[in-house]
RNA sequence: GGGGCGUUAGCUCAGUUGGGAGAGCGGCUGCUUUGCAAGCAGCAGGUCACCGGUUCGAGACCGGUACGCUCCA
């Protein structure tokens, strides 16, 4: 028998469930999952199917087949230390699944995995195990005996294995889906019974296959709830599959890395790889190999070396990756772009966009590679500091901390270059530190609000309850509507009827408000229960609804009862704050012809990577190599400019998706699943036009996106756009922020306002000071084009100023220095007091220079009264043989500053102080002269 | 999401308990020279990121904002 290659087994796979039990292949959702927040990376198969299993979405399919790419390095699968060490762990994986939606069970789950796996890859099934979940008494959960039958069929009893729940209970998190699975294991050595080496970590015992009976829904740590449809949810991870088919100990040694190994070995000249477990030159060569997949997985998905939430993680991998490189391997300069061919050489086959992509990965992993590398050298200068400082040989765990959570210098490094000097670190103490540190930014975990989302079980009970999905058409027009509403929710339970003052989710059979979507906000509004509910009683209510959102096919409105209360089978009238859904209309418009406008100016790579449209103002993040030049921003504010004034109609429509992709000016956001039919929003051409002749070059010129929100009828309506700034976001990422409607009209008064104060200024009319001027530039919401141009005229006139200001101090300070040298010529004894009015501080210390180099065994101090600016500047210094006789400065100058309503201080040789009085200046000048005379008598 | 650190001349950075903004490199001028980062002298160059507070007085202390680096989840 020949061993098969990895491809082959994936299609053998694919194949099986595609062709014998009619399962869809469906592709890979990206690794990196851009519509929900709250996972960091795609970790399992089941992520692209999570919507369906919470009862939120559905697919034209019951059955599917896939292989999901995978990222388990953050949050709370993170086996990013481990690789490199073992045969088995990966930061970036495929995982093979055939999946079940509300069709079939455990019994045909397993019947096609044991036929795949002893008929079509021919496993040996002596060496097969199978575990069964024995139940768990505290949380009511039954044995699942079920399965445990259905192995009976293929296994011999000592090859089935009861699994605690920790072993044998999915759940998908702290609530939600769960239920019993069942594990295949595989013993690589063959001719033994191996059952109690299942599930201890043997290398040679492993887990290749869970599958996930999913049944349940759980609501807290006590309470489950039956589901309304069961699935299946299987995953085996490939990796390991392909080295059990081909007969390798290591996941590693099998030709899913063969060809990255031998890139590293041409890269670094290192010598080859050899698979050995505990060598540190083979442990570098996996690590490398394994994180290069993972960052070409990543980045080519559209993630982005950062410095929190998903960025953060793919930093400390590449990070990882070049250290071993550099410490194990020797490579001085940036070797891991080198590597990604040789990734994409293994998967690009499979996973196409790796090979679209891979010059902009290139790009992204040398340029952050760079930047590690400036970071080593600022830390290798703190660490030579940190030794210098030590004086017992060994690094101190504050040091230690400090290179490490300050400047990002890792402690293995640190303890490392401590070797080379023949020192030690504090690691001990550098661990007490770290986890005071771990527990510090704990902490404020978010409290998520329980009204903003229905779990799965009660969607189950609404449909249960013939609550049928909200119809939401009169969402575009937004004008008033009345409804009936069909179920209260308060975050723990539907209720009948909801008070005065209580905060609750309600849904209604129709309604005209636009649930959050597509980065548009969802609407705010009121919802009046004028008349009495079917039930005859006479009650009225008013509900202010704050924010709007969708569950399924559900509209939440989602606010609090101000006025009486309401109740299920209240009829009522709807109605959104109309003036903010204005602003946000002309915001979601002007944002389709932002988009436009970027790829004509900064060229087509420039996709879509998040949009948030509010009444406000609009932000629009797209991906980018650098920032815009201010003739790039003032082109593109033009541009939307212009199709404001040509006044196009805006037109929506619904287009089978396969004809709507066709169109030749569509910009689809990367990684978004599209529904179909699809709708469409084109300004300009109607969607009919586009359908007829999807090629026409004119189109080229319009804006066209697959879009849900409310849109303008005409781009007219918009008046006027104006970008407020563009800057950047993380590496790779840009974002402009805008206005349209009647904040732009604002902002356009304000530049207004601006330009006349400054053309005042220029022509000297007005006497306002420079400084305010700038404060309110910088403070304004102009156009940013506005802010460059002005901002020009502003830099001119501070220049201006500036020179002015110097002339005018110099003059003032030679002016103070004839008074100065007029005041020692003609001053007696060796305590000087003198006023100099109109010298600032620094004037009167170039005065007091000149007396002093004229009288240098005097104390002087000198007064200055500025009228205008209502207060005294003192400044007094003492020789020290007046010191000597009990003169000292600091507490002259304070006698003479309470004189004037102030106070002050200062060494006994210098000292400096002010007061609030101008008008007591004298006052003060004589309360000095009587100090410097008490002082020195006693 | 939560911490830590930073932002001072064109660049790299000092700045002690709050009391007159500094160095090196670079620039300009002059001299001396002209073999490898030349030497000497002089000069110019700063809203100490921004806003507010405490104070007679803030680069420094307190609060906030922005930007950057960094750690943790």
């Amino acid at each position: 028998m020949t061993t098969p290659t990895a491809p082959e087994i994936r299609q053998q796979f694919l194949d099986f469930f595609a062709t014998r039990a009619g399962h869809e292949v469906v592709p890979s959702s990206p690794a990196v999952p851009h519509e929900d927040p709250t996972l960091l990376f795609t970790n399992a198969g089941m992520n692209q199917f999570k919507d369906v299993f919470l009862g939120q979405g559905a697919r034209p399919y019951i059955r599917a087949v896939d292989t999901q790419k995978c990222i388990r390095a953050g949050g709370k699968h993170n086996d990013l230390e481990d690789v490199g060490h073992d045969t088995y762990h990966h930061t970036f994986f495929e995982m093979l699944g055939n999946w079940s939606f509300g069709d079939y069970f455990k019994s045909e789950a397993i019947d096609w995995a044991w036929t795949l796996l002893t008929e079509v890859f021919e496993i040996d099934p002596t060496r097969l195990y199978a575990t069964w979940f024995e139940g768990d008494q505290a949380q009511g959960l039954e044995p699942d005996h079920e399965a445990r039958d259905l192995w009976l069929k293929y296994l011999p009893a000592d090859h089935v294995i009861p699994g605690n729940a920790k072993d044998n209970f999915w759940e998908m998190g702290e609530t939600g889906p769960c239920g019993p699975c069942s594990e295949i294991h595989v013993d690589r050595i063959g001719g033994r019974n191996a059952a109690a080496r299942v599930n201890q970590d043997d290398p040679d015992v492993l887990e290749v296959w869970n599958l996930v009976f999913i049944q349940f829904n759980r609501e807290s740590e006590t309470v489950l709830n039956p589901l309304p449809a069961r699935h299946v949810d299987t995953g085996m991870g490939f990796e390991r599959l392909v080295s059990v088919l081909q007969n390798r100990r290591s996941n590693y040694d099998t030709d899913l890395f063969a060809g990255i190994f031998d890139r590293i070995t041409d890269v670094s000249g290192a010598r080859p790889y050899r698979g050995h477990l505990e060598d540190p030159i083979d442990i570098a060569y996996r690590i490398i190999a394994d994180h290069a997949r993972c960052l070409v997985a990543a980045i080519s998905d559209g993630a982005t070396p950062g410095a929190d939430g998903r960025g953060y993680v793919l930093r400390r991998i590449l990070r990882r990756a070049v250290r071993h490189g550099r410490q194990t391997l020797g490579m001085e300069r940036p070797f891991l772009a080198a590597i990604v061919p040789a990734v994409v050489e293994i998967l690009g086959d499979s996973f196409p966009e790796m090979r679209e992509k891979m010059p902009r990965v290139q790009e992204i992993i040398g340029q952050e590679e760079e930047m590690f590398r400036r970071t080593l050298d600022r830390g290798l200068q703190l660490f030579a500091e940190a030794a210098e400082r030590s004086s017992d040989g060994q690094i101190s765990s504050i040091d230690a901390f400090k290179l490490h959570d300050t400047y990002g210098f890792p402690i293995d490094l640190t303890q490392v270059m401590a070797e080379e000097r023949d020192m030690s670190v504090d690691a001990e103490g550098y661990e007490i530190l770290m986890d005071e540190a771990r527990s510090r930014s704990r902490g404020g975990g978010d409290v998520h609000d329980p009204v903003l989302t229905i779990p799965p079980d009660v969607l189950g009970k609404l449909d249960f309850l013939k609550v049928k999905p909200t119809d939401d058409h009169a969402k575009d027009l937004g004008t008033p509507t009345t409804g009936l509403i069909k179920a209260i929710w308060d975050g723990r339970h539907l209720c009948d009827r909801s008070q005065h003052g209580q905060r609750v989710a309600v849904i209604l059979d129709r309604t005209c408000f636009y649930a959050e979507q597509g980065g548009q906000v969802g609407d705010v509004g009121e919802i009046h229960v004028a008349r009495g509910s079917s039930a005859g009683h006479d009650h009225v209510g008013i509900l202010e609804i704050e924010d709007t959102r969708r569950v399924g096919d559900y509209v939440l409105h989602i606010g609090h009862v101000s006025h009486g209360a309401v109740a299920t089978g209240d009829e009522c009238e709807v109605a959104i704050d109309a003036h903010r859904r204005a602003a946000i209309r002309a915001h979601h418009t002007t944002t389709h012809l932002l988009n436009l406008a970027l790829r004509a100016v900064a060229g087509p790579e420039s996709d879509q990577r998040g949009s948030s449209v509010d009444a406000d103002r609009l932000r629009f993040d797209y991906a980018a190599s650098g920032p815009l030049d201010p003739f790039a921003l003032e082109e593109i504010e033009s541009r939307v400019n212009a199709a404001i004034a040509e006044g196009l109609d805006v037109h929506v429509a619904e287009a089978p998706l396969d004809l709507a992709q066709k169109v030749n000016t569509v910009r689809a956001v990367f990684g978004e699943r599209y529904p179909d039919p699809v709708r469409m929003v084109a300004v300009g051409p109607t969607v009919l036009n586009l359908l007829e002749g999807p090629d026409d070059p004119r189109w080229l010129e319009r804006s066209v996106e697959f879009c849900g929100g409310t849109h303008l009828k005409n781009t007219a309506e918009a008046e006027d756009f104006v970008v407020l700034s563009e800057q950047g976001l993380a590496a790779g990422i840009r974002r402009v922020t805008a206005l349209a409607g009647a904040p732009a009209r604002a902002a356009r008064l304000e530049t207004a306002e601006l330009e006349k104060r400054l053309a005042a200024m220029e022509s000297g009319s007005s006497t306002e000071p420079i400084d305010a001027m700038i404060r309110d530039f910088e403070a304004a919401t102009i156009s940013v084009v506005d802010r460059h141009t002005l901002g020009a005229r502003i830099e001119t006139l501070r220049a201006t100023a500036k020179t002015a200001r110097k002339a005018a101090a110099a003059e003032n300070r030679g002016a103070v220095v004839d008074a100065a040298r007029e005041i020692a010529d003609s001053t007696e004894g060796d305590a000087i007091v003198a006023r100099i009015d109109g010298a600032d501080k620094d004037a009167l210390l170039s005065a007091m220079d000149t007396i002093r180099a004229a009288r240098p065994d005097a104390a002087v101090l000198l007064l200055s009264a500025d009228a205008q600016e209502g207060k005294v500047v003192i400044v007094a210094k003492v020789p020290k043989s007046l010191i000597a006789e009990g003169l000292k400065a600091g507490d002259w100058v304070k006698a003479a500053a309470q004189a004037c309503g102030g106070g002050g201080g200062g060494r006994p040789d210098s000292a400096q102080a002010g007061g609030k009085d101008p008008a007591r200046v004298e006052d003060a000048a004589e309360a000095a002269r009587a100090h410097a005379t008490a002082s020195r008598v006693s």
